[in-house]
DNA sequence: ATTCGTTATACTTTTAAAAATATAATGATA
DNA sequence: TATCATTATATTTTTAAAAGTATAACGAAT
């Protein structure tokens, strides 16, 4: 910077001048004890769907296939009925599948989730922050 | 249990037979970059003000001092002003109040969380779940 | 001046969640 | 019947977040 020109710095380090704050925020699905739904269930059940693998959607998702397994037992055995049927060995090795009842469910959710995002949006104009 | 009393049995151990599903959900306030203001911030501010500490707060809370500080140190800073101001020394050792602005977003907190409150009870009854 | 309980800060330890690894089972296909 | 990629499951390892520990600074009250 030449030195004929001088500025005045007004903001600091620890606190920007500008700072955009906007509402968030999450909705889920929960019995009196644990949480059944929410977005990465969701997103797991659509990956399932895509790819016709629990291997698979787990890869994309960067998420351990154990972990993927566990997720959708957990919610093949709270639902009323399974989300994902799955089968082992044959052409590929093995798949997986949504049932009607998965497919209904992910629209449900959706559903909500475009109510809540209208519910954000709404809210996050003229917060008090 | 007698012996002439017999029973039936008709839920299994994986899936109660009646489970009552319910919405439930978060919001907080966040900037690109990172999470600012939300529920436990919210009433760690709260016990902050009914008890004059940074240490009875986090105690009531189970959080660790350190925790309790850099939360608070965090939103002190990332607010136009700070939300809560401290001493250290003198009687009781030190203290800790709000400041107006402290209590201001406290309220506008409060009045967002309880339109929350409305979306979620309307939106848990016909969930299709 | 000494005591006291708290604020402020650095550093170490614990803990729980997630990932990684290993292995058996499976059935269509070649 | 040998191969293959996947499902299913158990066990071990890694990781990141939280808690715990230690210590200095502080100022009113005695």
């Amino acid at each position: 910077m030449p030195d004929y020109i001088y500025t005045l710095t007004v903001e600091n380090k620890t606190r920007p001048m500008e700072q955009i704050f906007t509402l968030n925020g999450r909705i889920w699905v929960e019995t009196a004890s644990e949480k059944i739904l929410g977005h990465g269930r969701i997103e797991l059940l659509e990956r399932i769907h895509q790819s016709g693998s629990i291997r698979q959607a787990a890869l994309q998702m960067k998420m351990s296939y154990k972990q993927a397994w566990d997720l959708i037992n957990h919610m093949n055995t709270h639902f009323k009925s399974p989300l994902v049927t799955s089968h082992r060995g044959g052409k590929g090795g093995g798949n997986a599948t949504l049932t009607a009842e998965g497919l209904r469910i992910i629209a449900e959710f959706h559903r909500l989730q475009d109510k809540f995002k209208v519910f954000l949006k709404e809210n996050s104009v003229g917060m008090g922050f």
